[in-house]
DNA sequence: GTGGTCTAGACCACT
DNA sequence: GTGGTCTAGACCACC
C-alpha cells in the first residue's frame, strides 16, 4: 500500500505522511477508514516503529487522522484535507510559473507541457 | 544585492547559491563579472564567512563561477547556466502539473494562473 | 443513561466512572440503586465488557458501589462521595484561578463568568 | 530555569512545553530570546535529548518558537501565545465553575476562593 | 557547537 | 493486540 523511495532526500516520516494524504486526496482512503497499525507498517517497510509513530503523530496534529489508544488510527475530515491540498498545489504552481517567466520560458511552452500531461494515454508510471 | 529570507527553511548557503544563479539567469550578472568577496558578503549578511565560502565552493564545483586565489570570484559560462536552469524549471513544472491533475484541478484553472502571472504589471520587487 | 464522548481523550473506563459519580452527585442515583449490568452497559455503549468491568472495579475500590457476586452492583455512601467530589472541584477551582491570576485575568472578568454560569436559563442539553 | 515535577502524570515533554509557555506568558521570556540548547536542557534535567527535542518540535509546530539548524531555538510571537493562553484558561475556568454549580457549591464560596487567591500576600510557592 | 532523523529496545496504558 | 512515552546511542546537516 505504501512504498518508500530511497532516493527521496526527505525524511522517511515525511514521505509516509505525504503518501497517506495522497491516498486521501485520490479517494483511496475515506473518512473512518483505518490506517495500518504502527507496528505492522513498520514491519512492512522494515523501518523502526518510532518513525511510523512520528508520521502518525504529525498526521494527527494536522487533523488528518484520529489516534485511539488500544484501537488504531482512523481517517477524518477528508474534505478539509482535499481543499488544503488543492491550495498548496496551486501555490506551488504559481511559484514555479513565476520562475519559468523569469527564466525566459514562453507561455506556449508551458501550455504544451500541460497538454501533454493532461492528455497522456497510458499512465506508464506508477 | 543579496537578501536572505529568514523564513526560508533551506540552508543559507543554498539560498546564496540560488540568488546568484537567479541574478545570472535574469541577466544582472554577466560573464566575467566579479562576485562580492567572501568577507564582504559575510559582513553584509551578518553570517559566518564559512557559510559564504561553502556557497562559492559549490558554485565553482557546478562551473558557475571561477575562483582565482588572491583575486576573487568571477562569473563564467552564463549560457550553460541558463540552459540548465531552464531544464530544472521545466521539470519542476511538469511535476507540479501532474500533482494538480491528480488533485482534480482543471486545465482551465492552470491556464488562468499562467495568464495572471505572465500579464501582471511589473510590481517592482517581490 | 450513559453517553460516551469519542472526542474525550481520557480512557473510556475513566469516563464511565465519572459519569456515574456525576449521576450520584446530581442526585439521580441514590443509595441502594442498582447500576446496569456489565454486559448490558457494554452492549449499550458497544465497547468491550472488560472496559466496563474495570470501571466498576475502580468504583468499588473507591467505595462508591458495592459488587455482589451473582446479583449486581449497587450504589453506597452517596454522602461521602458528594463531600469528596466537592473537595476535588474546589481544589481544581483554586488551581485554575491561580493560573488566571498569573495570566493577567482580572477578578471582575472571573466574577462575570461565574455570574453568567450561575444565572443562565437551563439549556436542556449540552 | 525549568524544573520537572516527578509527581506530574503528564508526559515529560508536555511539562516542558507548558513551562516554557508559562515563562512566555509571565513575561520572563520575550520575542527573540533563545531557549537552552536541546543537549544542555537534557543534561540539566537528566533526561534524554530526544525528549527535549520532541518538546521543542511541538512548540515549533504550535508557532511558539523558531528552530534554526546549527543555531538554536528562539521565541516568536509572544502576543499570540498570551491571547491563546488566556482563552484556554477562561474556558477551563468556565468548565470547573459549571461543575461547581452542579456539585452544589455556592457562588459566595467561589468568590471567597477568588478573593483569597488574588489577595494573598507572600507568594510562598515558586 | 547547534538542531534533525533514525534505530533498537523497553515499558506503560488501553481495549 | 493497539497506541504512547522514554532511553541510549548513532549519524547527518548546518553554522
Amino acid at each position: 500500500m505504501i512504498v518508500l523511495d530511497p532516493g527521496d532526500r526527505r525524511p522517511i516520516y515525511a514521505q509516509i505522511e505525504d503518501k497517506f494524504t495522497d491516498l486521501i486526496v485520490l479517494g483511496v482512503l475515506n473518512e473512518g477508514d483505518p490506517l495500518p497499525s504502527v507496528r505492522q507498517l513498520a514491519a512492512e517497510l522494515s523501518i523502526n516503529p518510532n518513525t511510523v509513530q512520528r508520521a502518525y503523530l504529525d498526521l494527527e496534529t494536522r487533523g488528518v487522522i484520529n489516534s485511539i489508544r488500544g484501537k488504531g488510527n482512523y481517517v477524518v475530515d477528508t474534505a478539509k484535507i482535499k481543499e488544503a491540498r488543492k491550495g498548496e498545489i496551486l501555490s506551488e504552481f504559481r511559484e514555479v510559473t513565476k520562475k519559468a517567466k523569469d527564466g525566459g520560458i514562453s507561455v506556449t511552452e508551458l501550455k504544451s507541457e500541460i497538454y501533454a500531461i493532461y492528455h497522456e494515454k497510458g499512465e506508464g508510471e506508477k
